[in-house]
DNA sequence: CTGTTAGCGCATTCAC
DNA sequence: GTGAATGCGCTAACAG
């Protein structure tokens, strides 16, 4: 794709350097790496020379030596449209940037396909470590068999049959905790919505939710439930049957950001065109930037996404410092706070 | 960092494929891509060994031999937190995606030193070309002479004294504007929010701002002046000062997302704790999501960040698909849209 | 159809 | 202090 040809556009090399400076390679590889050995006065003709044409260190050819990594650390998620990964990959750069690596982020758009081969890009970029948050719809990518040796984090979700270090949220209790809050108000019709349940987070969040309606002697009423809502407007379109139906919940448990932002909406809508129906309760797990301003009774299940990369980080960064630690997966579960906004 | 050593878990090469395989890493190298002239056979007897020792092909070995590029962009926004940045990225690798490429993002939180780096640093693995949103507070790390022959693309902001292919939003039309239509409303105690200077749409938009007071014969008020808010608590700080005032701004323009947020919060807590004061006619440059559902006068002056990023990309890829083109940088305004979502 | 040679940019090893 | 030789993984170009 380069026009290769030596002229003076293109990318130079220490020979450039080299050259210009009047020594051999070695001295300006050496001068770049400290200056040990280097007389003062040639060093200074070396930088100068890299100043003149604007030599960068071609880190791809460094790490193919034998014994040498690229510090690159691959990081897939499955929407960066959705502010919540946006602030996980922050975590997870701040974290890496404390180890001197940088990070690749790739975007999976939930796409089971795209999964596998941005992670195959990544190992075929010599990345030293992984930390995927899984679409959860297949595990032969990810298997050790797969990856060699590099070191894989699943985060925020688990993949079945895939038995990796995995951090994720403690979604059972928090989304326990927050129906047990609503039955506790009196509620009774809770609805649920949730994403699609090849996600363990939608599981898990409503192995919580069944919980303490069960524990309350209730049990989950179908026409209440709708799941598989991945984005805002179909979770907005979800909670727009639910305020439709004739006896509808008088309470809502919102699984995740994308399902409550959805569910918001519905219900401002609601509010302005329709009869003037009491809103339902809701609660939301993740938080929403200024839920708090609204006038919707809301309970949010908090938790820092930011907190659950730089732990996914931390975790990646245990393995790769220390390639001897006992091999068996860890699980970490990050608590979340339920908290009461307005209700 | 790696250990040597030819044991099992080290990374494959070609070689070792070819030995698992009994033929020549030329062989194999033939049937990786696409395998012309190889028999079926011995293809399948390749990818048998392949998959047996799950060999990835090394790019960057790849990406250094003469007239290959790395298919790499690299990407450096400001605020990886902010999800308007996460949109932005978006597009950009929607667009690279579509060329064949993967994008290297990097965060540089509002810091010219980390931009600096970060852009050295891509360059070092060899990016095919650069989409940045500058600082704005240096030039020198992005000259031609320190990027070679690295396009590159700015987006969102210039940096002044660098001219370079440029992707702006339409900033000041669009605070004009916006700052017309409150004044159409009636107001004329106008406050404003804004970032830091050093950051050009923080010029451009106090520019349409100050442009449509003076064609409706009005000054801007230095007491209603708040600028250099970076985040959403500084904002947040900085309304509650004007809404503070004796004499307090009937309606602000906030010059952006973060400013907005902040805005929204100080209005929201004085209307919970303070004397009931009417809330102020608010105009924010930028989405906010939820901004529909609040109850607070509110214009949004919107636009979509990965538009702009797609934009961005559109043009760094004319120039790689096209390296003969016409060398003088190009500026484009994407278009935004004052819209009232109540009022 | 398949294998051998050679070289990309860099730095380690070994001479001088 | 400095330089020459060598090899990392990969694949054009050139045999066979």
């Amino acid at each position: 794709m380069t026009v290769s040809g030596s002229g003076p556009s293109a990318t130079p090399t220490v020979r450039d350097v080299a050259e210009h400076a009047g020594v051999s390679p070695m001295t300006v590889s050496r001068t770049l790496s400290g200056g040990k050995n280097v007389r003062a006065e040639v060093q200074e003709k070396v930088w100068a020379a890299v100043e003149e044409l604007g030599y960068h260190r071609n880190e791809n050819a460094r790490s193919i030596r034998p014994g040498h990594s690229s510090g690159l650390i691959g990081v897939a998620i499955t929407n960066l449209g959705n502010p919540y990964y946006g602030q996980f990959a922050l975590g997870v750069e701040e974290v890496a940037s404390l180890h001197g690596r940088r990070i690749m982020l790739g975007n999976t758009g939930e796409q089971l396909a795209r999964e596998s081969q941005l992670v195959s890009d990544f190992i075929g970029r010599q990345v030293e470590g992984l930390i995927v948050v899984p679409t959860g719809e297949g595990a032969e990518h990810l298997t050790p068999g797969r990856l060699g040796s590099v070191p894989l984090v699943l985060a925020s979700r688990t993949v079945e049959g895939l038995d990796a270090d995995t951090v994720l949220l403690d979604d059972i209790n928090g989304a326990y905790e927050a129906t047990k809050a609503l039955i506790d108000g009196g509620h009774t019709r809770i609805g649920f919505l949730g994403n699609v349940l090849s996600v363990s987070t939608a599981r898990r969040r409503y192995e919580g939710f069944v919980r303490a309606l069960h524990e309350a002697g209730l049990e989950p009423d179908p026409a209440l439930i709708r799941r598989g809502q991945q984005d805002v407007a179909a979770a907005r379109r979800a909670m727009e049957e639910l305020l439709g139906l004739d006896d509808p919940p008088t309470a809502i448990f919102s699984a995740n950001n994308r399902n409550t932002i959805g569910a918001l909406q519905a219900i401002g809508t609601r509010q302005k065109d329709g009869p003037a129906i009491p809103a339902p309760t809701l609660v939301g797990f993740d938080d929403v930037e200024l839920a708090d301003m609204l006038q919707v009774p809301l309970i949010i299940v908090s938790h820092d996404p930011r907190q659950l990369g730089a732990q996914a980080a931390r975790m990646l960064f245990d393995r790769l410092d220390d390639p001897e630690m006992d091999e068996s997966p860890r699980l970490v579960e990050l608590p979340v706070t339920v908290g009461t906004l307005r209700g």
